[in-house]
DNA sequence: CGCTCCTAACC
DNA sequence: AGGTTAGGAGCGA
């Protein structure tokens, strides 16, 4: 430091309680954390750290530091042990501020410091000393008149709060000395808030006068006799060593020691970093901070994601249920329940009357361009794509539209054909339908807006648009999805799914125009390109329009039922990788497939032959029902289970247990059965899914199961076989390009290290730490067998038990699935709950926790709904219950691999390595891979998935990720 | 043509 | 026995 620098030193501490008192005090984060004070102390950080960065007014700090106060016990409480003893203990809601506030601080790369053993204003007289030696300038930004001593010619005191610069004249104005004198006022004065005694019967006012007289405390001390005043006179001499303590317990200290990093160099400034401080500030459910920092920091918010923060000691998850009314008033925070709030909102989100004649057809740029600013000023958008096939990837864009307020909406149209247009004489001259603005013209004018971190896209299924917009070269940020809101409040097992007419129904009591009513279905089905323009307005108008409605009324649940975190870290950012995950696709060799197709269709033939000569007659071995009046009609073999509807089963367990009495035709009937499951479902039907370069392009559903998963569909590449032998030569045909690898990565036994984790099983916990054959040791502790020459039989058993507890077991299925008769079944589960008994409390108090709220919750706070585990039918409770159990196991999987998926593509990237991701299955992650990156790409991959978890959530078994690289998929599994 | 039932593929 | 999607059979309109 040197002369003409400037030292910023903010007295933390005074920052937080001033924050903590200005504000509201009730402000909190989703998840129900109180972060009045740190919202209140970011914004008073912010707006000086913007004051220092403008070099056109005031000074510009060329240092700047941040201190807070370590302890309340100091070298003064050695002085004196009442020091500050009438101090109340911080507010309970404040408490669990003060780390998130270092954090602020760290997040906006400034020195913290604190030391244990003194106050933040010794550390500030420290610096001040050092500084103003150096010959630099000082601004103490705080208002506390403990610090007036420090101000001199080159140091000031700031308040921001009333925008107030102290001088030496501003402190002999206010309290009736030059600073240097303060000191000595205070021993005088004394303190009530810090509990320094000073001289009874004397304030500020007489302090001044005495001191101006005095000149010093000593010399006043000294010549006390001489004061004429008898009641002031007796006390000065009564009390001057009160007054000399009291003089020591003001007195700052200018030499605490400095350690490593704190030295007045350290505190040089730079530039924040935006992503790191956009990122704590998202974290903190911050917008319109973020936003303001966001802009000045030329950082785009969207694409940072929200810092993961770990929150010691804070009250959140079973125990703190936001919508219960608390029994006395101030209590709790929330007093509204989600069916008040929701119809609060929906209120307010249907008070304009959805009107599709005021909706309008944009036809030339320029309207389009004036609709765009528009957006742009509103800083929102609903915003939705038609195409001309269901799919994203195969349709090609007709036209989109948005709502820019509710009621306010409009359809651009692009792509139309005239009605009467077909396959074969294609479009018809474009003027009759009334002007289209070309496509290309379109999207320049509105990529910008799709584009621009300013505005926010909010779609229903975004992924289906944002892929879209990706094939024309548009990467949309920042969006919110509605559907994907509604999966994070309210996904549940019950028939509510999340899309949007059962949304528009539920929510705004509104029908929208459906798809088939636009389209016509079957026969009369026609593409919505050939669709009458005003028709399609009216349909596409009102689904950007009803979009924007149902955001209104679920976005502020999401904070209202702390589900923010939910949605933004495990639910909208895998929206755009899965969009690129589908674009992607992964190729498939035709030829691998069609040779197979061959073999089944050949051993199919003869299984034919034999399945007739056995039965005696022709007959359709694919129906159930005719295989059934052969089976236990015309054979008269035994029948086992009935179906639903009073039929006889044939599933394949069924067959197997009758083939294993020995009876032939059973057999040969489970082998057509796999055969024509392979050839049907796969080697035939997924080469219609291939694309013209050889690749198949799933969709995958982000909201469609209760639990968190993912699903595949159109081709369902989730359930591509790995069973039986001939079920694998079907995956040697999903390959790499030349030149590349596919590598597969998988979480070992995902869901039981959760288990174990989550009901605290010590054995289970031991076995997955010291890498122990977790069915094994099982089967050792259930059956006392050693582990050594185990019999696979016993090793079976007990791994069906496990698999058994994560479903939620029952006598009756594990019996099914071991095919044992139900009492030997309820045995295996006795014995099993008396060894690991950590696992039957968890089942009781998972139920337990299902009913009373009607939800279960992952460790990572997603939650799934069971509102029927209440029923008053025992089968469908049971039911119920088991879900809830499996539930938070499952979903914790879940959300983990999303952590990954989320964090993956960026951690490749920081590595400098090309691998992209192109599927998801449940525990596993299949990429392609260059050849010459294959075991870096693993180490990244390998790491990404076992640390994903963290730091939100700490398991207490570690997880474990094999993968291999290979030329196709069968052999890299 | 559209729905339900049954079965089977996956984790 | 928890979570899915797909395909064929069968049936009614």
């Amino acid at each position: 430091m040197k002369k003409g620098d400037h030292l910023f030193l903010v007295d933390g501490s005074a920052y937080i309680f001033r924050a903590y008192h200005a504000l509201p005090p009730l402000t909190r984060k989703s998840d129900g954390l109180p972060v009045g004070a740190v919202s209140g102390f970011c914004n008073m950080l912010w707006k000086l750290v913007e004051e220092s960065r403008d070099t056109s007014v005031g000074v510009v700090p060329t240092h700047f530091a941040v201190i807070f106060d370590y302890s309340s016990t100091t070298f003064r409480n050695t002085l004196y042990s009442e020091y500050k003893a009438n101090r109340e203990a911080p507010p309970e809601d404040l408490k669990p501020q003060f780390g998130l506030i270092r954090e602020a601080v760290r997040a906006f790369d400034l020195p913290c410091i604190e030391k244990e053993g003194f106050e933040a204003d010794d550390l500030i007289a420290t610096y001040t000393r050092l500084a103003v030696e150096a010959g630099g300038d000082v601004t103490i930004v705080s208002s506390d008149k403990d610090l007036m001593q420090l101000v001199g010619p080159n140091v000031i005191l700031y308040d921001q709060m009333k925008d107030k610069r102290l001088g030496a004249q501003e402190v002999k104005e206010k309290f009736g000395v030059y600073p240097e004198k303060m000191i000595d006022l205070q021993a005088l004065c004394g303190d009530t808030s810090d509990n320094v005694p000073g001289v009874p019967g004397i304030g500020p006012k007489t302090a001044a006068q005495l001191l101006e007289e005095y000149g010093t405390l000593e010399e006043l001390l000294e010549r006390a006799p001489e004061i004429k005043q008898t009641k002031r006179r007796e006390n000065l001499i009564a009390f001057a060593d009160q007054a000399r303590l009291s003089k020591r317990l003001v007195t700052l200290d200018a030499d605490t020691p400095l350690g490593d990093g704190e030295q007045l160099d350290d505190l040089f400034i730079h530039e924040p970093d935006g992503e790191k401080l956009v990122a704590y500030l998202k974290a903190m459910e911050f917008t319109t901070l973020t936003r303001r920092v966001a802009a000045a920091l030329d950082t785009d918010a969207s694409d940072v994601e929200s810092a993961d923060l770990k929150i010691e000691g804070v009250p959140r998850g079973p125990d703190l249920d936001p919508f219960e009314v608390p029994d006395a008033p101030g209590d709790t925070v929330f007093t509204a329940t989600p069916a008040r709030l929701a119809a609060r909102l929906k209120d307010g989100a249907t008070g304009q009357a959805i009107d599709r004649s005021r909706y309008v057809t944009i036809r030339d740029a320029q309207t389009l361009r004036s609709w765009m600013d528009r957006a742009r000023d509103k800083g929102s958008m609903a915003f939705d794509t038609e195409t001309s096939q269901l799919s994203a990837m195969n349709g090609d864009l007709v036209g989109v539209s948005f709502a820019i307020s509710p009621g306010e909406a409009a359809y651009v149209p692009i792509a139309h054909v005239a009605a009467d247009a077909d396959l074969l004489s294609g479009p018809k001259d474009a003027t009759s339908l009334g002007g289209q603005i070309p496509l290309g013209e379109a999207l320049d004018i509105l990529k910008p807006v799709l584009e621009d971190a300013s505005v926010l896209k909010i779609g229903q299924n975004i992924k289906y648009d944002l892929l879209v917009m990706l094939q024309h070269g548009i990467a949309m940020t920042p969006i919110d999805d509605t559907m994907l809101i509604s999966y994070a409040l309210d996904a549940s097992s019950g028939l509510e799914g999340h899309g949007m007419d059962e949304l528009s129904e539920r929510w705004l009591g509104h029908k929208p125009i459906s798809y088939k009513e636009l389209c016509g279905s079957g026969r009369t089905a026609r593409p919505i390109a050939a669709v009458e323009i005003d028709k399609v307005t009216e349909y596409a108008a009102e689904d950007a329009d009803v979009t924007l409605r149902l955001w209104q009324v679920l976005k502020p649940r999401l904070a209202a039922e702390r589900l923010a975190h939910v949605y933004e870290r495990l639910e909208r950012p895998l929206a755009p990788v899965l969009a690129r995950m589908e674009q992607r696709g992964i190729m498939v060799d035709r030829q691998i497939l069609s040779r197979l197709s061959g073999r089944f269709s050949q051993k199919q033939a003869g299984i034919e032959a034999d399945i007739a000569q056995m039965a005696g007659e022709e007959f359709n071995p694919g129906s159930p029902k005719q295989l059934g009046e052969i089976l236990f009609g015309k054979l008269g073999l035994p029948g086992g289970k009935k179906t639903k509807s009073g039929q006889w089963s044939t599933d394949a367990r069924v067959l197997e247990d009758l083939a294993a009495e020995g009876h032939d035709l059973p057999r040969r009937i489970v082998d057509w059965r796999q055969l024509t499951k392979l050839k049907g479902t796969y080697t035939d039907a997924l080469p219609s899914h291939m694309d013209e370069n050889g690749r198949i392009h799933t969709s995958f559903s982000m909201a469609s199961t209760t639990t968190g998963r993912l699903s595949s569909s159109e081709p369902n590449l989730q359930n591509i076989p790995v069973r039986t032998e001939e079920g694998r030569a079907i995956r040697t045909a999903f390959v790499a390009p030349k030149g590349k690898k596919l590598v597969s990565a998988d979480y070992s036994q995902i869901e039981l290290r959760i288990l174990a984790h989550i009901a605290d099983i010590p054995q289970l916990k031991d076995a997955f730490r010291n890498g122990i054959d977790i069915h094994a040791m099982t089967a050792s502790e259930m059956f006392g067998v050693p582990v050594e020459g185990m019999d696979p039989m016993v090793r079976r058993r007990a791994k069906a038990i496990n698999f058994g507890i994560i479903y939620g077991i029952s006598a009756f299925g594990l019996a099914n699935q071991l095919s044992i008769p139900r009492e030997e079944a309820g045995l295996y589960i006795k014995r099993y709950f008396e060894r690991f008994p950590g696992i039957r409390d968890y089942m009781d108090q998972t139920k337990a926790y299902a009913k009373k709220h009607g939800y279960v919750e992952t460790l990572f706070g997603r939650r799934a709904h069971y509102p029927d585990i209440t029923s008053k039918n025992p089968q469908v409770r049971a039911f119920n219950e088991r879900a809830a159990i499996n539930a938070p196991i499952q979903g914790t999987a879940a959300d983990v691999i999303r952590r990954a998926m989320v964090r993956m593509e960026s951690a490749l990237e920081t590595a400098g390595l090309s691998a992209q991701m192109l599927l998801q299955v449940h525990d596993e992650l299949i990429f392609e891979v260059d050849d010459s990156e294959i075991d870096e790409t693993i180490a990244v991959v390998r790491r990404v998935m076992e640390a994903a978890p963290g730091p939100s959530v700490s398991l207490s078994v570690p997880l474990e990720v094999d993968a291999k690289a290979a030329t196709n998929w069968d052999e890299a599994h």
